[in-house]
DNA sequence: TAGGTGACGCGGT
DNA sequence: CACCGCGCCACCT
């Protein structure tokens, strides 16, 4: 199985207007201890307009990626811009605006990984 | 080969 | 809440 390849499909079903955790990505993805994997692919390996990096936190709701991007405030500035509140600190409710997803959410990811091979 | 690093997270205090 | 320790693991030096 291809983590890296696995990040990027599960990314990319983060609902519009909803946050995924690194550790919720990681455990999507059949890897439960690879919280820390899901960051470095982020900022190393996953790339692209079609990805929606910008909707991933830590489990606290904090934006500890907002350095990597093109500009500083980028990742804040994407997120109100579909809806989700980010304080002055950083951080996004993840009552709120956290993608609190279903089984069958990941049983879907399951058939997208079959299907694909990955 | 050994050791350090990091877009992480959980459990205990 | 906050803080801390520890576990985690692919990738560099």
């Amino acid at each position: 199985m291809d983590f890296y390849k696995r990040v990027e499909v599960v990314c990319k079903n983060i609902p519009y207007g909803k946050t995924a955790t690194y550790g919720q990505i990681a455990l999507l993805c059949g890897r439960p201890n690879h919280a820390r994997q899901v960051g470095y692919a982020l900022n190393h390996r996953v790339s692209g307009p079609d990805i929606p990096a910008y909707r991933v936190v830590n489990a606290h709701g904090f934006l500890s990626g907002a350095a990597a991007f093109a500009t500083p405030q980028l990742q804040k500035q994407m997120l109100k811009k579909e809806g989700v509140k980010v304080d002055g600190d950083g951080y996004v409710d993840l009552k709120l605006y956290g993608w609190h997803n279903t089984l069958e959410d990941a049983m879907r990811m399951n058939g997208y990984f079959e299907r694909d091979g990955i």
